[in-house]
DNA sequence: GTAAAATATGAAATGGGTTTCAGGTCAAGA
DNA sequence: TCTTGACCTGAAACCCATTTCATATTTTAC
């Protein structure tokens, strides 16, 4: 294929005035721009996009590391994400790690050799130290909030998202309740939920805390667990709508009537929720994602708070 | 930042040499590599993609281009294809159209800016013709069937799923079947699903035909004109669970009972429909989009068939 | 009428790698 | 001893654009 100097010898310019008249710069002769542009026409010419990245030093390409690509919450955020960088022109390349700690260092070198101008975070398989220094080569957005003044945040203030749902459920008269969640770590999403827990409730009981859950199974599962317990909770936390619903199909099964006599609280307002009647607290990740995007374009390290709602349907 | 010429001066060798330390190639002594990756180390180099991209004329890219990225059949496609790329060390770039023809052409271009090696089109806003001639520059793999030998697919073959379909609600005695489709357009898909209704059941309604479903509520809508027509339909064919899951609820709303009152078929196994135990053709997108993967790393043009399952749950 | 500003153009440096080709050393096999 | 092949190395060409700087010509402003 041609090439930038071949347009400009066979247009009889120099390739200054080729490269002015493909990026629309004023102080060219209309003669010039015309036969430049047939003979591009002529030659069906397409500038390497490639190079230009090279010389630019920048290519308009944002990272979105994920743990996994089957997952309705990260399907959200990239929603949001991919909404604003149509927007303003920038590209998304989706990186999922599996929470595997070398692919994840992996994808953040994509920064150091300028193959990304930014990356945004939503979960992380490293600790923040491991991740930092990268931050010296493109901006870095998280989606945990976390104070290191490089790092940008587009975060959500769960632990009052989590006070807010266990209230609701103390709220109608709980004192029974279990919450699950989807990884089995110490990650600061749990340490919320636990101390927020505590903050309502007081006691922890250690059987009310089921991890591992992620699709409409886990929750079946967890409530096969939780509904046979001795002193069987009377309301249930959901970490997502799908588990949630999975939460309330198995209780019927055993005719357990919801609300009645199992008050359910999901998350992130999936379409299943809508269908279950599942009242969810909102965290609005699409939003999030969005917001995240806009603070990488703005190569602006802000801790930006996205705030969230409580939905309230008919299963609380 | 240091460059390989930097590296190459300090420790003592040709650029040749630090490039041969890079890519790992045999015949380097074992002293200069040592020296070279100590120097990187020091330096804290690393090389610069678009330099590299720009060298070898290929980036390791693939595109996907669907129409919106809020879709959950297009995030089934999605995993699929991450699924294939992140085992053969390929990167995707998710390119949302929302079928703006400029927009398509737009990212079809990238191909010829060499900036992806290959693309994946998984609903096109433009005619075959106008997307071909970028088939010079990168391998496209297409999920609708096309003849054309330059177009890889990883396709289904819907007239038979959707006759399938068909066949099952006609076996249990329906005669008076309606169906959903998404786009008020006339695509391939649209024309197999009504070519399959005049085979099953000969004659065809037009009111038993909505378009411009896509989500729950769409179902819910669509739902509320198909029951309360005089001549009501006893079955409904939507495009997904999560229509389906509209349907079904407004049907029980008004006090119709599936599959008694109401019979409902869904599409592509979401999970909403596992929880309303609705019956559904599931299409494997996510093994559509491996195979699409599959094809352009191997810069293969096949067609190849993708097998469909119904899964038979309560809702028929 | 003249100085300043706007318009127009190109040579050459720059960004940072890969790869071909040519030339060398050294050890194993005939 | 000589040939052959494996091993090692670097100069220079190549990939393809952007941008700075220098220069020249017109306009505009006063």
């Amino acid at each position: 294929m041609a090439n930038i100097h071949d347009i400009a010898k066979l247009a009889g310019v120099s390739v200054t005035t080729v490269s002015r008249v493909l990026n629309n710069h004023k102080y060219v002769s209309d003669d010039k721009r015309t036969k430049v542009l047939t003979i591009i026409n002529e030659l069906n010419y397409a500038p390497n996009q490639s190079a230009i990245d090279l010389t630019r030093g920048e290519t308009r390409m944002i990272g979105l590391i994920i743990p996994y690509n089957n997952n309705a919450c990260f399907d959200q955020l990239l929603n949001g994400v991919l909404n604003k960088a149509v927007e303003m022109d920038y590209t998304v390349i989706v990186l999922p790690t599996q929470y595997n700690k070398e692919k994840e260092i992996e994808y953040l070198s994509k920064l150091k050799n300028k193959q990304l101008d930014g990356m945004i975070i939503t979960s992380r398989a490293n600790d923040w130290d491991a991740i930092i220094p990268y931050s010296d080569y493109g901006l870095i957005v998280s989606y945990d909030y976390t104070s290191h003044p490089a790092i940008g945040c587009s975060y959500i203030d769960r632990y009052s998202s989590y006070l807010d749902a266990f209230q609701l459920l103390k709220d109608k008269g709980h004192t029974h309740v279990a919450f699950t969640t989807a990884r089995e770590t110490e990650s600061m999403s749990t340490q919320h939920l636990i101390t927020a827990y505590k903050e309502v409730f007081g006691t922890f009981i250690p059987e009310y805390y089921l991890t591992g859950c992620s699709c409409l199974d886990d929750g079946v599962a967890a409530a096969k667990k939780l509904l046979h317990l001795p002193n069987r909770p009377t309301a249930i936390f959901a970490n997502g709508d799908e588990v949630a619903g999975g939460i309330q199909l198995y209780a019927k099964s055993i005719n357990l009537e919801t609300p009645r006599d199992l008050a359910i609280i999901g998350q992130e307002n999936q379409p299943i929720g809508v269908g279950l009647g599942i009242t969810t607290v909102d965290h609005q990740l699409t939003k999030v994602g969005e917001q995240a995007c806009e603070l990488i374009i703005h190569k602006s390290n802000q801790k930006v708070k996205v705030p969230y709602q409580i939905i309230q349907r008919t299963s609380v």
